[in-house]
DNA sequence: CATGAATGAGGTTTCATTCAT
DNA sequence: CATGAATGAAACCTCATTCAT
């Protein structure tokens, strides 16, 4: 399995870094365009507009419209991975480290969730072969939270079945990402910490740890 | 909260009968697009094709494309619902009535799963006010499950803090609907029965129910 | 060899009579257009307007710019054929008739100066396919000249070797194009009688007949 | 009548040695792209790229694509006249001057066949003050013939009505040419050879030379 | 002298919607 | 009630040309 999988985007400009600042620049205006109105009706135009360039230059860095909503959900995976891995966590065990995980985890959706929404609702909008980019990444990302949890198993502070360890990993997942995407229930009835705290408890009944 | 709110979509034609009958041959053909394309690139010809009826007549019966998708969507939670409530599930107590209910509704998600994608993906190309409806409506389908939980809680054989009951019945509903929205990886490794089952345990757990 | 093979253009319109006169609106108003910028330089929305309809409904009729540039072409020998085939010529042998029909045919490409000399020039902006298929009309052109050539063979009035009788053919046609293609020259030096009989001259020395 | 005229392009580089070469590198590579896809489908940047050189440094040299375009038939006009003038001919009379320039014409023709057909097809593209100068170096070929067909007026050993001079020479350069022109058709039934030694037959007839 | 990043006017085409029949 | 021809706003994208470095 290929790690950090990464389509590469042709450009007219030759200069790497140059490239690398422009593209920013594009995707980040990008994102706040498809937050606000959804990737069908933003207009290239209006990306480059946002960006602060002409919408020639945007095609030198770029080949089509499909391809910012591919970098858009690059980005976005890119800053939930830097979220999650920045700090190496201090656990006495895979239980505890699991743990702190699934808070920083749901921190972040909290705090990315506007983007964690976009990755769910365009990333249909993509070409099939880009689609799957995408989702590798998502699985990456689970896998991130596999890998603690079979840190766990093997120090014994988790028990669970070896075949349901990535399950479990999706539902940590999913029951993150549902904060953004059921947000018109639950931020009426939760804060972030009474969600957090309850979906802890409950993941945690999952692995057996009394 | 009004319950069962539809939106009224204005028809020249009068007949209501002839309404109903048109627009449920739209909608029938309209899913299979949606599904297979997406509602963005799929043109009111293409519906109207499908439909067997003209585009001229299309608009006889509906006011814009975004009708369609309502109607898409309404149409979905309809056969969502007709599912889930057509038989009386016969239970000893709320925690069996619980259970069955949750299988059942794990087998409604598979087999409708490309229908209830579709109402994740595309529900935000609902005008806002039309949006809130199809909201609703997911939350009425959940509140089914909140009330059975409820009548455990009352016979004693669900024990769960009232505080909990919205957010395990939307827990319910999540971990249903991401068998579609994550069959990319879920399909693969596990079978619909096996997936129902483990996630029985999981919720079950969160009830309390040794 | 399919004779008057024609590349059917789909049509959103069902009504081919409707077809047929829409697509003669926006031809002739292209040809126009065609001939005085040239087909590169003609903008779709030039053509439209020229036609007198929108420019959807340009595209209801046909499916490229590129599909105006065929029904051009075709229209344009269509045209030629019409004159060089509308009445029979009498002729006491084929030398005579041929005679007579390169005249026509001298007459002809005078009047349809324009569009001869569009059909030279703008020919190479069809698609493969599509040019194939215009040039086979001009072969079928040339034939008709091969034809008489033929029969002037069989009634003795013409003597020519079987294997010249396709090039001299292709050698009347081609003298008689240049009065358009090289007007630029010709028409300061001859009027299009002069021209004409000279060149009749030139070839009848051609075949032998004194 | 000047001779030779030339449209002198200004170039933002001083050195004339310099621009010669530049510019040899860029037509080199235009008519090749030319022939390939067509004056209008190459963009500049393909020229650039092609003559090694950057998008910007061609405009050093020329001021608009147009230019190149003037610069390419200038250049296959001048190959075109090299091969004509280079080595002179030894002939007893006009007549047999004639025919071994009608036999070094359609020989340079197929030799140069790409580009001679390239003249014919994108010549329209020039602004008609450059075309005019295109045309007139069309014509000064032509008189090459129209020379060689006075000298054996006047040596006798071609008979031929002053007033038609000019055509017949027009009639070779033209039946040289639709050897390009016309190769869909001609290159099937016809070898080169036999196609000059028929057209030179057919040439000679008009000068009435038995 | 050489470069290539930046530009925006303008090209072709699509498609939701209307309205006369 | 049914139809589909007509429409034009607006979408995406290209490319000749410029100009700061």
């Amino acid at each position: 399995m290929s790690k950090d999988a990464k389509k590469p985007i042709p450009s007219r400009v030759l200069d790497p870094q140059l490239v690398e600042a422009r593209r920013l620049q594009i995707v980040q205006a990008a994102v706040e365009l498809f937050v606000d109105k959804g990737f069908h009706k933003t207009t290239t135009r209006e990306i480059a507009k946002a960006s602060g360039i002409g919408i020639g230059t945007l095609y030198e860095y770029l080949q089509s419209k499909e391809d910012v909503l591919y970098l858009v959900c690059a980005y976005i995976h890119s800053e939930v991975e830097k979220r999650l891995t920045e700090a190496r966590l201090q656990a006495e065990n895979g239980r505890d480290l699991l743990v702190m995980s699934i808070r920083r985890f749901f921190a972040c959706v909290d705090e990315l969730q506007d983007y964690v929404l976009l990755i769910y609702q365009e990333t249909k909008s993509l070409p099939p072969e880009t689609l799957k980019l995408v989702l590798q990444k998502e699985e990456e990302i689970t896998q991130l939270f596999a890998d603690i949890l079979e840190s766990g198993r093997r120090d014994g502070s988790i028990q669970l079945a070896p075949q349901h360890v990535k399950l479990t990993a999706h539902n940590i997942i999913v029951l993150g990402q549902m904060w953004t995407f059921r947000r018109w229930a639950l931020h009426r009835h939760y804060s972030l910490e009474e969600y957090t705290e309850r979906q802890v408890t409950l993941l945690l009944h999952e692995i057996h740890s009394h």
